[in-house]
DNA sequence: CCACAGATTGCGGATTTCCACAATATGCAA
DNA sequence: TTGCATATTGTGGAAATCCGCAATCTGTGG
């Protein structure tokens, strides 16, 4: 799924004007006439940003975007409006949206805006993968491997963990080789890097 | 210094009504009549929130909010504005603030606005104070040993160490000694614990 | 029953760390 | 100038780690 600025907007003219103003600077868009048709074809491995109007018929930009957030989305959100609304843009930005702009505005901004939006979930993305491939590698441990980490991330030297775990320094030894080459670490002090946040 | 409501506004009528309307409901408060005022009084020990209009004579809300970020403030900031100004709004709020409201607004909101500002300030203030000891005993260190701590937070052996800093492996274990000593860890992974979510 | 994976252990040598003792050089403040 | 903190280096030995080689024991699944 390539990233893309999903457009939703009950009036045609518009998104076809963003859409074009988008296109011409490289980014890719998909176009949805209403709140429901995207929620509809929202899917979590979807990425990119959310250009949503405010005032739609149906579901409402706001609406969406709690419906949205319900389902665990996490593309940034630019709320577009024509009728400018403190509490409203308040309540957005509060609840996480990204930006919250007046039209009509500077085309130049509006896009940069979106790739500002779009480079931020490809980092909160490449952040999430991180998390999820060290998860792989945890999980290609074997328990001995998981409790001798368990100590070293204690920080106890290999002599206690033998103690601890009730078997030969050796033993403890080749476990810990094991793990380090399962977790692709060298040094204890970056495996204990790579779990930073974790347990 | 008691936690603490600062407000910052240049209509003493609206001080004044705020200071009662706040005390009343238990929160104590702080007045001041212009930006310039509140920013000379303002030191890194304030405990609480602040509630800035956003046009003042002389230095306006955000202008003033802008200085106190420079200066590393982290008191949760309350806009109060009679004119509502969307840019202005978000503008604010992405750059932090703890919230943006339009004069006149409900008593009760805004009342409640202010202590969720409280409470949160306490909680950051609670969760800082542990950031904070461990940054006493890091700025207790010397530059080479500061230099020393990055490398083997880098995991890297004494011997790297000593080639990259150009001094003898024996140096660098006297400073590896002494910064564990000062930072009270006996182990590289113990540090990298410590330190863990930091650089 | 056998193959295979995981857990276990021992040996021995290379490498590294840990530390006490000792010493030199520099820069800054009293 | 003296004293103190910092930075630097060396020697040498005890302790710990790292690692390849070899081996045993125990389940699980074919």
């Amino acid at each position: 799924m390539t990233p893309c600025a999903y457009l939703v907007d009950d009036d045609e003219a518009i998104r076809d004007s963003l859409a074009w103003l988008l296109e011409s600077r490289g980014v890719c868009c998909r176009s949805f006439p209403s709140a429901e048709d995207f929620l509809a074809a929202w899917e979590p491995a979807l990425a990119g940003c959310l250009l949503l109007d405010i005032r739609m018929d149906g579901m409402s930009g706001p609406e969406l975007f709690d419906a949205l957030n319900e389902l665990g989305n996490r593309m940034p959100v630019i709320f577009l409006t024509g009728h400018g609304d403190v509490p409203m843009a308040v309540s957005a930005l509060k609840k996480g949206a990204f930006d919250f702009v007046e039209k009509p505005c500077n085309d130049n901004e509006l896009v940069n805006r979106v790739i500002e939006a779009l480079q931020l979930d490809a980092n909160q993305r490449a952040a999430a993968s991180g998390a999820d491939s060290v998860n792989e590698l945890l999980n290609q441990l074997t328990t001995r491997e998981r409790q001798v980490m368990e100590l070293i991330l204690a920080g106890k030297l290999n002599k206690l963990i033998a103690d601890e775990l009730q078997i030969s320094m050796r033993t403890v030894e080749v476990h810990r080789a094991k793990l380090f080459d399962k977790m692709g670490v060298r040094t204890a002090v970056e495996l204990a890097q790579l779990l930073a946040g974790k347990r």
